[in-house]
RNA sequence: GGUCUGAUGGCCGAGUGGCUAGGCAGAGGUCUGCAAAACCUCGUACAGCGGUUCGAAUCCGCUUCAGACCUCCA
């Protein structure tokens, strides 16, 4: 069987584009990971979820993956009446805090619940605070190629001439004449020369806590400058994937690549991928629109806009069942209906692991794979790999009861596709089956009672089998009769 | 205003120029003492109007509506 090639969509050219990498061993992958001055939301595991699948995908693939996702402790800049003023800085003031102090906080609570959904730590996580000098020697190297200038302390990117020699608005379509007429006329522009140029590096006023030394000021590194000087440094020059959400696009990713162009000679990403946003009645979600929910208040319940709490893993499955790049709208409907089928999914899967070895096989064992990995390798189509896995659940299910049946290797072959699929690659546990460590304690006194009501319904007491089933039920067993015995679970 | 994206059955959400996505909910059936679970069957959806085509929901144009970005945002 030829192995299926992994095509992803590539907003550069706005299409799916065969992925070869530039070693063909080994993958580097950069993704803009999260600004650390508030508590993770729904919006933060889209992206989280998407280049954590893209991760696992790979690294089961046997690529060597060196995924880099940064966090960003420092450097956005606000135009409200803090003007100039750092985030992290001023949200340290609002709590009395030290700034790292609340960068620390917040990065520990990330972690926390990227843990709890199952994403699995970068290979290096790389903190912009951690890497002053490496932006100062960007801006640098960018002042060297001629395509920066000063004012006043700060050092601004020269969009204009950047743009006589290459295109800056590349990767969002726009071009800089639609630029200069639609950029707002702000307040506290009058260093730059034109108000589209960004900052590289700008100068502190005396009340910003977070500064540093630098050749032209005290001050801190401008918007862009992290990711471009991070990827330089672990990735090289010239890497495989940039990825992030599609509201960086512009001009977060714009800048990157002007950034990089100008002090390299050429962009340093080859595929940039875009996940789309969560919605929620339609609109982003996001901190700026205050329609967030929190992770905390996701899996407790307790936000005025949830029926009910769900699990980590509920949210992961809500999300791979909708393609990256479509936006997925947030209901209680959706999640109610993906924490049902997720059930289905692990249900499924633990019927296959009680199926018995027959002779022959009445299934053809190998589609699964086929299935899932057709549809993985087309542009991470998870949607198609969940659909192809529900349609095995019935056909698992249809081996444990006996009206399919399949041979020891193919239940072997079955058990191996679906732990690579579902727990290495979509990343899914049980969380059921994880949760119910105290199943042993109780299972003699189920089995015991259960035992009995056997052989009620074997003298057809019917009043007594149905009262131990009853009564099991209201404290949340629930009993399933089989055709010779019986099957039980925690709710 | 500019750039871009989307509009799919009760809900969520894939995909495709002609061949069943899938899940949830719903209907009927099998099994069962009953129930649950499981299995089988079912709904004939693709915003509107034109055009291309043997054939379009899928391609093109227009219209309407929605969203993202243009300011920090995943």
């Amino acid at each position: 069987m030829e192995k299926n090639k992994l095509v992803l969509y590539n907003t550069l050219t706005r299409r799916k584009e065969t992925f070869e990498p530039i070693n063909p061993t080994h993958v580097g992958m950069y993704v803009c990971g999260p600004t650390v001055y508030g508590d993770p939301h729904l919006g933060h595991t889209r992206p989280a979820i998407t280049f954590d699948l893209l991760f696992r995908y790979l690294k089961a693939e046997g690529y060597k993956v060196r995924y880099v996702r940064n966090i960003t402790d420092v450097g956005h800049l606000e135009h409200d009446a803090d003007e100039g003023e750092d985030k992290i800085a001023k949200k340290a003031r609002l709590e009395q805090l030290e700034p790292m102090e609340v960068a620390h906080y917040y990065t520990e609570r990330y972690h926390k619940y990227m843990d709890m959904l199952g994403v699995l730590s970068p290979s290096i996580e790389p903190h912009a605070s951690g890497h002053i000098m490496e932006q100062i020697d960007f801006v640098r190297r960018i002042i060297d190629a001629g395509f920066a200038y000063e004012s006043n302390g700060s050092i601004y990117f020269d969009v204009e001439k950047y743009n006589a020699q290459h295109h800056y608005g590349c990767l969002s379509g726009r071009n800089l004449d639609d630029i200069v007429t639609d950029t707002r006329r702000l307040d506290g522009q009058e260093d730059k020369r034109h108000s589209y140029d960004f900052a590289l590096w700008k100068k502190a006023s005396p009340e910003h806590i977070m500064r540093w030394a630098s050749p032209w000021s005290d001050g801190f590194p401008g918007w862009h400058m992290e990711c471009s000087a991070m990827s330089t440094k672990y990735l090289g020059e010239r890497f495989d994937i940039h990825g992030g959400g599609m509201d960086l696009m512009f001009p977060h990713h714009e800048c990157e690549i002007a950034q990089s162009t100008a002090a390299l000679g050429h962009d340093s990403a080859r595929y940039w991928v875009h996940n789309n946003m969560i919605t929620i009645n339609g609109k982003k979600m996001g901190k700026s629109y205050n329609n967030f929910i929190t992770l905390e208040q996701m899996f407790d319940g307790s936000h005025e806009a949830l029926a009910q709490a769900y699990s980590p893993m509920t949210v992961r499955f809500f999300i791979l069942q909708a393609h990256y790049r479509s936006t997925l709208d947030f209901s209680n409907d959706a999640l109610q209906a993906a924490e049902k089928g997720l059930d289905r999914l692990m249900k499924g899967i633990e019927a296959l692991g009680k199926a018995k070895p027959a002779a022959t096989s009445t299934i053809n064992a190998a589609e699964l794979e086929e299935r899932c990995a057709a549809a993985m390798a087309d542009d991470l189509n998870s949607p198609m790999v969940i659909s192809a896995l529900f349609d095995w659940v019935r056909i698992f299910n249809s081996l444990a009861e006996g009206t399919q049946t399949a041979t020891a290797e193919d239940l072997e072959l079955l058990r191996a596709t679906v732990n690579r699929w579902v727990f290495d690659i979509l990343g899914l546990r049980d969380e059921k089956a994880a949760s119910t460590g105290g199943k042993d304690m109780v299972t003699p006194l189920v089995e015991m009672l259960l035992d009995m009501r056997m052989k009620a319904k074997q003298e057809k007491n019917w009043a007594l089998s149905d009262e131990i089933r009853d009564r099991l039920t209201a404290i949340g067993i629930r009993v399933k009769d089989r055709k010779d015995g019986y099957d039980w679970e925690i709710e």
